[in-house]
DNA sequence: CTGAAAGCGCTAACAT
DNA sequence: ATGTTAGCGCTTTCAG
């Protein structure tokens, strides 16, 4: 593979001068710069960024630590929404993403920061982490520039992106209760992710300003599967049939609780409104479809990316970017007779 | 950040010994090896990959070239399902992926080759690219090792993995034939995907069998868009109301298709049966669930990446993988009355 | 078992 | 405007 000393012994010019001309110096004589650039182009030199990086101590990478880059992940396109959004915005900035392999067993051999520095990404953004992952500390402690989803770090080198979880569930419950819905229980996700506590907190406030009251009986964990929100709404519905709504913290949870619904033959949203969260592919494609807070996951990634370059650049010194969040009404939730 | 040669000074020993002691080489005096190790945990040495890979000229790194890696890409989880299989298998591989930026408008400036070269990626995984892209000859003529998702190419360094697409079409033509529709049209996708063509011979074969002719005026293009699938179909449908089948090169456009159907009034299955293909996530949900032809891209994914490193460790000669497909009967077909 | 020295491909002072 | 030199952090002969 040809390098710059190869260019340089073709044109009979130092090696510097080589680097000078194909980094674009003003120092260098225009005609020596042609010679050397139709050279390069010639002998199809391509630049090594291993080489440049080690020299510059800038790798204009950033790393990628996604748990949820599993099979079931592909149901919501969530992390794919994000990646996405990601991927744009890196694109026009000239940075490339590498994806961590965090789903290896030995994954906890390495440790976060080591896995960073080893490939010497100058930021990494987390998605998907939950809070109980050792990583989490080691994010904090460290002083790597990191941005994560969903989880709210602050820190000199690190900060989030979020929505703003508690007004989203208050939203719905507003939308329920002026639907005439009083008996409103929750399908909550599992409590190692923030936005759990967050959207209970929503539904508790979203309540109180209803005039309505909690009944923690009403509020189960459904993990964010679908399989287990449907077992939950189930048991719910048999013992507590006086209830008319359920506010879900996932749009797939959702899911779970119509098809429990339809177990009982309970039709939605006549005799049961059901609300998700999260405005995934599928929630406006079922049938009937979801009535749910969307999340503009793309742009989750952009600004995650975009703050994620600031604080590299220490351009701006915020270290949260808030995404709006929308109540999308559609068809599972109706007034109640 | 520390190095080896910090380790060297502070055990009283050559980086030589470091490094070998590090890399766990057998020659070197156990108590020395220990000492090492401890400083190295102690100072918090990671290795620094890019210098590694500089001299050894092996990058633990493969890449990644993603034409659907957009907004849309959403809603067919394909890229995601590969990009999961890819993950999977590199992560118990100790390879790390990087994502090729060629979103953006720049993405003519390198060539194919020089986007490779410059990260040293040590092989390549192209997904989503057509076949009128000026980077697939490149593809052919570098000899960076590659391997295609669904796209037919082999060399010394080349392979690809894909299904049999005209298989795939002809199981959906038994199953037609066997509920006894002759009037079958095909809405396919566009000419810039190698597919497009396989599951249009598939069309033709799968009729020849049955003993049913191809009315050439009866398959139009829909783009692999839900929309454009639409609109193709409902001016067949007001044309040739005598269709009683469509068979769609994609799951997307058979959603089109039922869509358009609803529009004229013409009920799915009862009045019109539909198939789709690829078995997205929305096929299942939808009502009523999509007959398809299911691919298992999480398996192609992973044979994309088993492929490759086979071709970089030079293990076997096969440079192509081909993964099984399954016609999955769901409910928008139906027995012709 | 250990060290000295060379070199991977590149950039960046510091001359000239 | 160009060249000399040093060095980024690591591995790897080659000598001891």
């Amino acid at each position: 593979m040809a390098t710059i000393k190869d260019i340089a012994k073709l044109a009979g010019v130092s090696v510097t001068t080589v680097s000078r001309a194909l980094n674009g110096y003003s120092d260098v004589n225009t005609k020596t710069k042609q010679r050397i650039e139709e050279i390069a182009k010639e002998i199809e030199y391509s630049p090594n960024a291993l080489a440049r990086s080690l020299v510059m101590n800038k790798t204009k990478t950033i790393g990628l630590l996604v748990s949820g880059l599993s099979r079931e992940g592909a149901k919501d396109n969530i992390v794919f929404d994000v990646l996405t959004g990601i991927n744009e915005f890196c694109g026009a900035e000239e940075y490339d993403l590498v994806l961590f392999n965090t789903t290896t067993s030995k994954q906890k051999e390495k440790t976060y920061a080591q896995l960073c520095r080893e490939r010497r990404v100058e930021g990494v953004i987390v998605q998907g982490i939950k809070n109980d992952d050792p990583y989490l500390q080691e994010i904090f402690d460290s002083n790597i520039p990191c941005v994560l989803i969903d989880v709210p770090v602050e820190s000199e080198t690190a900060g989030y992106v979020t929505t703003d979880n508690v007004d989203g569930i208050m939203k719905t419950i507003r939308h329920l209760a002026k639907l005439g819905h009083e008996n409103i229980a929750m399908v909550n996700g599992h409590d190692q992710a923030f936005v759990s506590k967050e959207r209970f907190k929503g539904f508790e406030l979203g309540m109180l300003e209803a005039g309505l009251t909690v009944r923690n009986e009403w509020v189960c964990d459904g993990e964010y599967s679908e399989r287990k929100a449907q077992e939950e709404a189930l048991k719910l519905l048999n013992t507590y049939p006086e209830i008319t709504a359920f506010v879900c913290a996932s749009d797939l949870m959702a899911l779970g609780v119509v098809r429990a619904a339809k177990e009982l033959g309970r039709k939605v949203p006549d005799q049961l409104s059901v609300t998700g969260y999260d405005d995934i592919t599928l929630a406006s494609y079922v049938t009937p479809a979801l009535t749910t807070v969307a999340q503009d996951c793309f742009r989750m990634g952009y600004a995650a990316a975009d703050l994620l370059l600031s604080i590299l650049r220490q351009t701006s010194g915020d270290r949260v970017r808030l995404i709006e969040n929308e109540l999308k009404i559609r068809n599972t939730t109706k007034e109640i007779k």
